[in-house]
DNA sequence: CGTTTTACTTAACTTGATTTAACAGGGTTA
DNA sequence: TAACCCTGTTAAATCAAGTTAAGTAAAACG
């Protein structure tokens, strides 16, 4: 979602972003913004920060207090430090001071998400990652171990991915759930437990590889 | 790792950093960092652009090779288009042109870790801790004594490495509660006893080593 | 168009973690 | 020292997770 009260602007960014693959909406006010986060479901926030109405920083908190995970990208005109740094606190991922390259938000958006979720990836980058030993390819849905390569099903790869990003850390049961189930009920949570059991399985093979349960809270991947 | 060729603003950058609780290494040229970069771990590198022998274009390149993972953010002088697309194409997650804030660094620094690895954080705590014979790794949730390792439960875990912070010291019953049960009552109390006897029968197999109650106040533990 | 394969879910049973209960000692204070 | 509260310990109860297999439905195959 673009939010940009600036006509021409907001068209131009627009275009350039659905030329780029990037399937976009745009609001022209931090009111509208607010409806259409609600109403739809975005993978990426721009936002202007000086806007008739609400101001970029506002809309961030609201949006922030339902989802703390969407990345907003700030757009302003000021250069101000303390705009900026209001803009990380305000739960900003990145912030561009205008006049911007078109190029250049394009590169910060697609750094950004690749950390944030990979799977709204605009290009053909390839998505690697080591664990231990394997070479985990989210795109191809393989685990590679040498000339072994396993091919993991949707489910599998998913949840890989997210113990993945969550490496050392907990990955919440809830919130896995959600992500990949989209609801946190009893029967998808005993669904999961099964294909912790896969994964389990298939990373046998490197012992520095494990996944220990976090009683009641969720799964750590523990990799080097 | 912080790789900055000129010795003020890096000597500046290294301190303001290890203030914030980052513990940071300095390279002072691209040759430099690459052997730092090979010999030790680190969470996130920060590189210069221009800099003797080897620019900071060059050396991201040469760790992008090796590790995909580790952001990379951009320190440079010239603010260039074509410029910071070569950071981006160069694998790097941010490109800020001096001079900058060292809040905004500092901002930035949080805000790519917590996309990328949310637990090197600068408040995360330490990971492995001898306990007089024993390594007790908080992070794996396990107790080792030569080659026994012992899995520890969530619970005993989180008790554990409190006891382990106050060593020698009080752990407060009603601290100890708040932290890991979240509430002081009587039967989260009755079930930390339950835990404390649970740790003192992993801990009897070095007997330099021993959990003492302070009536009334808390738990101490005892170690070399 | 029927058969087989595959991915995923549900079920059933097992194991493990955590809490609650029950009882037995200590420590402190009136 | 008697009464009371705090802690030690063990066992039972409860709830979460591990595992394996059976069920189901859609996709792939022939």
């Amino acid at each position: 979602m673009l939010c940009e009260d600036d006509p021409n602007l907001g068209q131009l960014l627009l275009e350039y972003l659905n030329a780029k693959g990037y399937t976009t909406d745009l609001a022209t006010d931090g009111q509208e913004a607010i409806k259409a986060f609600k109403r739809g479901s975005y993978n990426f926030i721009i936002l202007d920060v000086m806007m008739p109405i609400k101001d970029g920083f506002t809309v961030a908190q609201e949006i922030r207090a339902e989802d703390k995970h969407t990345p907003i990208l700030f757009l302003t005109a000021k250069s101000l430090k303390e705009d900026t740094l209001k803009g990380f606190e305000a739960g900003g991922d990145d912030y561009m001071t205008k006049p911007f390259s078109m190029e250049e938000l394009l590169a910060r958006i697609n750094v950004i998400l690749k950390r944030s979720n990979p799977f709204v990836l605009a290009d053909e980058e390839e998505v690697d990652d080591s664990l231990g030993n394997f070479v985990f390819q989210y795109k191809k849905q393989k685990l590679i171990l040498g000339d072994q390569e396993t091919k993991l099903t949707t489910k599998e790869n998913e949840l890989l991915f997210l113990l993945s990003k969550h490496r050392n850390g907990i990955l919440e049961r809830s919130f896995a759930l959600k992500t990949i189930w989209g609801d946190d009920n009893y029967f998808n949570g005993r669904s999961m437990d099964v294909y912790i059991a896969k994964l389990r399985k298939h990373l046998k093979a490197d012992d520095r590889l494990e996944i220990i349960n976090v009683h009641g809270k969720g799964f750590k991947l523990i990799a080097p």
